[in-house]
DNA sequence: AACATTTTCAGGATTGCCCCGATTGCCCAT
DNA sequence: ATGGGCAATCGGGGCAATCCTGAAAATGTT
């Protein structure tokens, strides 16, 4: 079984060289290959047959997870780890439902790699500490498609956006003919599903959803 | 002179590490420092003293181009490096207007670490291959020194960032160790200047301007 | 019909924000 | 060198918004 060989698939080649040299530092692992994008580790995974990929979620061309979904449905033997390093973490249900085996945070520490690396092996799934509080929030609905956005209620989705522009919850109410009250409660039920505790993130969520622009 | 004394600012701990592992790689090198915020960087500095400061542009609190001008300000004769690893390429002449000595793209090679260092070390500038290119569109367009954020002032160009990451008035205070009374009035003050009058719109313009992203 | 979800609303407590005002220190220009 | 502008620092008091707790219609689903 021994040694490890990896395969490390990240675009930005500091970050990449930096996390081969973390992995170099865990004994019994190989990297035998790097790729920049989501094609050329298609192509790595087909000729090298690693054991482990280290997959980055934002690649040029084919992203992570769709380069993911099609590793695992390709070759079932094959582990991914996904290193959320620039990508929010809104991804990990997309991402385990792509197949991978393992979820690194963009703030995991760094003796997480071979932890990670030791769990998959082993079949099992490793989740970075802190992150199984988003998923509690997304298994508790049954996304089909599961952008954020289709968690939300119709009303919690008008209320993101002008409260995403700027409205006051009175003017909310106004708008849209409702108590005061009423708004409250759609903000405060949305501020909790979405997992923000103020406006500030409401706005970089709704930003990063396409519900509303930075410029105007 | 040798060794080289380095001080490593990036807040993802495993790029951090990385970071730090391929410059270990480099003879004659000692790192002496970590810092994973701005402030934290300003106080390392300020106790540590390195030769070179390896910077970020995306950091909590205190950006890595705010935090650069301070310490080029305040220690002439440390040099920074900026590892413009998350943001774009766009902060190339602001990054040279804060003092900074190097500008590493995100697609840098590896080896333009040493390349850098060797540089800023004999009093150079080091800009990666292919921004000069960024730089000739900017000094063409003669707009480049009315950024809207040049009206504000450094404290409210500080608490700009604090509140569009999501603190609270108080919580400014606290983390400025100011009186709230205070932090008020920069806010009023901020708002009106920048002509917003809403956090959202506040966190939309500090997007815009790359103060923060939407992404976290 | 039975159940879950969504949408609706209120009272009371807490907190934050806004409008007034003020002082200190600094730069700089007449 | 002195007065004016600007930056940064605080406070009181009032109003508005938010949070906490609870709950009842309306809607949809099986």
């Amino acid at each position: 079984m021994l040694p490890i060989n990896l395969l490390v698939v990240e675009d930005h080649s500091i970050i990449r060289a930096g996390i081969c040299a973390l992995l170099k530092n865990i004994a019994s692992v190989t990297i035998i290959g790097e790729a920049s994008d989501g094609y050329e580790a298609l192509e790595l995974v087909d000729s090298l047959k690693p054991d482990v990929v280290f997959m980055d979620i934002s690649l040029p061309k084919l992203n992570g997870l769709e380069a993911t979904s099609r590793i695992t449905q390709e070759y079932p033997f094959v582990r991914v780890i996904i290193l959320s390093m620039h990508a929010s973490e809104d991804y990990v249900l997309q991402a385990l439902r792509a197949g991978a085996s393992g979820y690194l945070s963009k703030d995991a520490d760094t003796d997480e790699l071979e932890s990670a690396l030791i769990a998959v092996t082993q079949g099992k799934t490793y989740l970075s500490p802190g992150i199984s509080k988003h998923l509690a929030n997304y298994v508790r609905g049954i996304d089909e498609y599961s952008s954020p956005l289709d968690r939300l209620t119709t009303r919690q989705r008008e209320v993101l956006q002008l409260l995403a522009e700027g409205c006051t919850t009175k003017q909310i109410a106004g708008i849209l003919n409702r108590s005061v009250k009423t708004i409250e409660t759609h903000r405060t039920q949305l501020l909790k599903k979405i997992d923000v505790h103020d406006i500030a993130g409401l706005v970089r969520f709704a930003i990063r959803m396409g519900v509303v622009t930075a410029d105007q």
